[in-house]
RNA sequence: GGAGAAGUAGCGAAGUGGUCAUAACGCGCCGCACUCGAAAUGCGGUUGCCCGAAAGGGCACGUGGGUUCGAAUCCCACCUUCUCCGCCA
């Protein structure tokens, strides 16, 4: 959520920011109801000015034995109008509000102008696209033929974009998990978090998800529960409505979470193989700066995301979005690419964003400055760190032998218990 | 799921219709004094939001309604926590 006061006084900017990101809103409606709000609230206050003073006199009346009725009457009146005013706040306040929900962050300065994925840039590339003497296979042909991922009988049990990780497949899944969260608790310094995978709607909205992007989530029948889409939703909301001391800043966790989403809009896209499930487990991590240092924390955390790559020694590169590809609440975005044989591309392993204060904002998550200073919103920055199918997908790729089986990288190892190759049956 | 109790500042807690919500009192925290230094002691300071250029005004006692000239206080609904019972991994 924007500052309501910020878009009034720099409503040029705030609109060619929105124009930008080729958004379609109508920042005049805002002024409007702005304007309406502020005329209800000084006519509301006036008279619970006059109600307070007054209501001192009734009751030093009261005391004294003296008759009141003649003021009583004129508050019964007063208070009949209050109640007209507050009833008209109220409606504009909630529109205004619902309003200000759908306006998406404004970019900043860094941030490239563009339309499409194609005006995105490419900041650095690590490792090379791996070559084969022999013809690659895709994930999902590697992993049926290994007898360790099974979409099949995920679709007989489930239905389309789910899947059954076996024998060795699921065990991999889970040494990623393992290692990743070792990779940032004991080396990147981070907080591990075991979050709830369901969350209620004010957690939905306080991130962002909601309310403009419903049909993205999976809904809980007969409760008011979303599952959550990622972990950044229930990790960034534990601090939410709460004002933080600065001790307490940079606040950084990691977190574990199975991820649900509907795919909504993509049907036809990536039907194949583990890059678009409704369910996948991604470790996420998620920062809590003040405002001067987000932006560097935003380099930190994307390499803290790029070393999990290292170390598994997989190609990639690093793209800053650009304005047209943002999404709807960052201000600045970085996506990693792994390089995926199959698709002979990149693809997002993971997104890194700062979200200034638009998160802070909506969630109510404040800091007190040290110096007594005025309370104020932190910064909210969040990526995957990475997402786990997805590197599965990677690993299996890209370390494919011709024989059909799969190396496990060597520091992943340990973690499926000196197992370094996933053979044939 | 059933029965009961409770939700007020960072924590504990007082206040049961107007004169105590910049919220008593205690703890904590910050500053100052005393001290060679510390402890102890004393003094002072410690919520946030909204409207307003300012002066100033308004709001908030879990949340939302209601009653009333006036609500932390009375009524209703919901949320959360605790205790007991039931069920369950």
């Amino acid at each position: 959520m924007l500052d309501p006061k910020y878009i009034r006084e720099n409503i040029d900017e705030v609109k060619e920011a929105l124009q930008k990101r080729k958004e379609d809103i109508d920042l005049d409606k805002f002024l409007e109801l702005d304007q309406k709000r502020r005329e209800y609230i000084a006519q509301s206050e006036k008279l619970k000015n006059r109600r307070n003073t007054v209501s001192q006199e009734i009751a030093k009346l009261k005391r004294q034995k003296q008759d009141a009725d003649h003021l009583i009457k004129e508050m019964q009146e007063v208070s009949k109008t209050i109640k007209e005013y507050d009833e008209k706040l109220r409606e504009v306040q909630s529109e205004l509000n619902d309003f200000l929900l759908t306006i998406p962050n404004i970019p900043h300065s860094s941030v490239p102008v563009g339309e499409t994925e194609d005006d995105n840039v490419v900041v650095r590339k690590w490792g090379e696209p791996t070559k084969f003497d022999f013809e690659p296979k895709a994930h999902w042909d590697i992993g049926e033929e290994l007898g360790i991922l099974d979409f099949a009988t995920a679709a007989k049990v489930t239905g389309a974009r789910f899947t059954f990780y076996k024998g060795l497949g699921a065990r991999l899944e889970r040494a990623l998990v393992n290692f990743m969260l070792d990779l940032h608790t004991t080396e990147h310094g981070y907080e591990e978090v075991f979050p709830p995978f369901m969350v209620h709607r004010r957690s939905m909205i306080g991130t962002g998800q909601l309310p403009k992007f419903e049909e993205d989530a999976f809904k809980v029948q007969g409760t008011e529960y979303f599952l959550i889409p990622t972990a950044e939703v229930p990790v960034t909301n534990m601090y939410r409505e709460q004002i933080l001391d600065e001790s307490q800043l940079p606040i950084k966790h990691v977190a574990y979470s199975a991820c649900f989403r509907a795919e909504a809009g993509s049907a036809g896209r990536d039907t194949r193989g583990l890059i678009r499930q409704h369910q996948f487990n991604k470790v996420e991590l998620v920062k809590f700066t003040k405002p001067e240092d987000s932006y560097d924390e935003l380099e930190k955390l994307t390499n803290d995301a790029e070393r999990v790559l290292q170390l598994l020694g997989l190609p990639y590169r690093v793209s800053l979005m650009c304005t047209g590809d943002l999404g709807f609440t960052a201000a600045k975005k970085y996506d990693i690419e792994v390089w995926m044989p199959s698709y002979g591309r990149y693809v997002e392993i993971s997104s890194c964003s700062n979200f200034e204060d638009f998160q802070a904002r909506r969630a109510e998550i404040r800091y007190r400055p040290a110096d007594k200073g005025k309370v104020t919103y932190v910064h909210t920055l969040n990526g995957s760190g990475i997402a786990i199918g997805r590197t599965v997908a990677a690993i299996l790729e890209n370390y494919q032998q011709e024989d059909g089986s799969v190396v496990i990288p060597e520091k992943l190892v340990p973690y499926m218990g000196g197992i370094n190759k996933i053979n044939k049956l």
